[in-house]
RNA sequence: UGGGGCGUGGCCAAGCGGCAAGGCACGGGAUUUUGGUUCCCGCAUUCGUAGGUUCGAAUCCUACCGCCCCAGCCA
């Protein structure tokens, strides 16, 4: 963990204008109040879990609160299947919005008596214009929009027609409810903004009560005000939408006064992207639809839920975020820096065992026939209180595959011909001789042990500046491992225009081995908790996955890699 | 050619007129029965650029440059 002050991390810009809100006294009689509004079309991804511990952190650190709100005014997108995958992904992360659940859609009726008062003021009209004609009218970037033909309709004829598309007299797309505001604002938003849609499709909670829906813009500065949101928090590309929010909002107090008495405020900050991978909705799912990962959950994805399978923890993702920060500069976090903070919590906490990836047989030929030899190891060095485990070790073991080389450089410190190794817990071992097959691959190592080496009791004053770990094969248990690597090769699967961010895709992002051999205490392993496979890596023994004696381990993160680099520096 | 936003080392990010925090990454060294961990040390004479104000500027002013977002009856 990053060393915490009464804060944590957490004094970011938003904070401070949060603290300095209070001792000036805006906030009057309210407690600090954020939220966070999901729509339920999608799984949360690691840029959502930065916007929820930002929402639900800052409410904490003052002592507020915190709603969890579903934006759900679009039924043709939306459905309880999403509503459910992230209610469990937003308690997993920890943020509890106690028994502050809310759905946009409790709010339609209210929704629409504030519509029907906006008429009423004569700041909103039904228009008949085409979706096409709308375009036309709204102008372009650099020119100003046209007022719509139906714009001076008399406030009667709006409160009927209104009331009548809420009826349901008229087909999806013949009629709209508009803001009247200003066609020639330089800001597109305020164009006369649509606020109400005709859409004949049955919503995941309201049924068919309704078949207009109000619109983002209206909607959320509406149910932000009404729910008493003090911080409205969200991305900075809503920042032009802020003076409509505050249109809203203002009119909604003026209007309504009965139940909206409190003026929001919206407040943008910077959205995350992270290195090798994407984060975008349409992408994921176009990497779940077209089956180049398993499913949303599909441990390489950036969702929470992937993020879950994979074994990555709720406080190394918050520890993530609070070092990532936020600011209003357009970012893209380092893997790197998510790797370490997973890292740095599995080190301390996660039990060591031995596994070994990619076997090699070797045969101690002076070993005693059928002798088997309990080794001693700690469960987590330098933790005593972790406590140690009899490993078990005998005549024939596996060492990994890369510990050993025929024809070494004077940097490599494992296994090779005439070479020794320590055998981490057990003995030193000499290697006298290799055996190949007629392919030339290296079938067998024969290797001599030392009596006097015997691990804690060396007698041999002996040296050796290598230590691999192994897997005695007579007591070897058999597990799955999923060797997960980025998703993508570069660092920015985008970044190329001309191709498709899938060319980008790592072929190797998984390599499934079967039949691992692993040390005996594998099969006591509880589902669902971690370890680190000793030199290889820290491993999730995935509940989901596995079945009764077939474990199957994910690999959360590679261990830093120190040989890795001075090979490839050659 | 409109509106909004952003530019501090490879990636984040503090800084708010007094002389560039911190983290990750990276490089070097020590310790180490995980080439892991831990521990030292190094890593922006400079804050997009150019001017200006000032005793003093990343911080104020001006101009310019670059990048991102906006023309859904999506959120």
């Amino acid at each position: 963990m990053a060393e915490k002050t009464e804060t944590g991390s957490m004094t970011n810009f938003i904070y401070y204008m949060i603290k300095e809100d209070l001792e000036k006294g805006l906030l009057k009689d309210k407690c600090v109040h954020t939220r966070f509004p999901p729509e339920p079309n999608g799984y949360l991804h690691i840029g959502h879990a930065k916007a929820i511990l930002l929402n639900y952190t800052l409410a904490r650190l003052f002592s507020g609160k915190f709603n969890l709100r579903f934006d759900d005014t679009n039924p043709i997108r939306e459905e309880q299947e999403f509503v459910d995958s992230i209610m469990a992904d937003i308690r997993w992360l920890g943020a509890d919005w106690g028994d502050r659940l809310f759905f946009s859609s409790d709010y339609f009726d209210l929704k629409y008596q504030f519509a029907v008062r906006l008429i009423e003021a004569g700041r909103a009209y039904v228009c008949d214009l085409s979706q096409e004609e709308i375009r036309d009218y709204r102008g372009t970037l650099t020119e100003p929009g046209k007022e719509s033909p139906y714009r001076n309709r008399t406030v009667e004829e709006n409160l009927e027609l209104f009331n009548r598309m809420r009826n349901g007299e008229f087909p999806d797309g013949s009629r709209v409810l508009r803001a009247k505001i200003d066609m020639s604002s330089g800001n597109l938003n305020m164009r006369d903004p649509v606020i109400y849609r005709i859409l004949h499709t049955p919503h995941h909670r309201s049924g068919d009560q309704w078949c207009i829906y109000p619109m983002y813009d209206f909607d959320h500065p509406f149910s932000d005000a009404l729910e008493g949101i003090t911080h409205s928090l969200c991305s900075i590309e809503y920042a032009d939408h802020r003076p409509l929010y505050d249109w809203i909002v203002d009119n909604a107090v003026e209007l309504f006064p009965e139940v909206v008495q409190f003026r929001s405020r919206q407040t943008e900050f910077a959205r995350m992207n992270l290195t090798y991978t994407v984060m975008s909705k349409r992408k994921l799912r176009r990497l779940v639809e077209e089956k180049y990962v398993q499913g949303w959950d599909d441990p390489r994805m950036p969702t929470i839920a992937g993020l879950r399978k994979r074994g990555f923890t709720p406080d190394a993702i918050a520890d993530f975020q609070e070092r990532v920060g936020v600011s209003r500069a357009e970012s893209t976090a380092d893997l790197a820096l998510l790797e370490h903070c997973i890292r740095e919590e599995l080190e301390i906490t996660a039990s060591r065992l031995m596994a070994v990836l990619d076997p090699v047989k070797v045969v101690i030929t002076n070993w005693p026939s059928g002798q088997t030899e309990m080794a001693e190891m700690e469960n987590i060095p330098g933790n005593e209180s972790a406590g140690t485990r009899q490993v078990p070790f005998s005549g024939e073991i596996y060492i990994e595959r890369e510990d050993f080389m025929e024809d070494p450089p004077k940097k490599f410190f494992r296994l090779a011909p005439g070479r020794e190794v320590r055998l981490k817990g057990a003995y030193i071992i000499y290697c006298q001789e290799v055996i190949k097959d007629a392919g030339g691959n290296v079938t067998e190592l024969r290797c001599s042990y030392d009596p006097q080496t015997k691990s804690g009791a060396d007698t041999s004053g002996k040296k050796v500046k290598g230590v691999i770990h192994w897997v005695a094969i007579e007591h070897a248990a058999r597990i799955t491992a999923n060797l997960y690597d980025n998703l993508f090769t570069i660092e920015n699967p985008e970044e190329e225009r001309d191709i498709d961010f899938t060319d980008n895709i790592n072929p190797q992002s998984l390599v499934v081995c079967k039949d691992v051999p692993a040390e005996p205490a594998v099969a006591e392993a509880a589902p669902g908790s971690r370890f680190q496979f000793l030199r290889k890596g820290y491993f999730y023994l995935d509940p989901k996955s596995s079945a009764a004696g077939q474990p199957v381990f994910n690999r959360i993160v590679k261990l830093k890699d120190t040989w890795a680099k001075v090979k490839k520096k050659g």
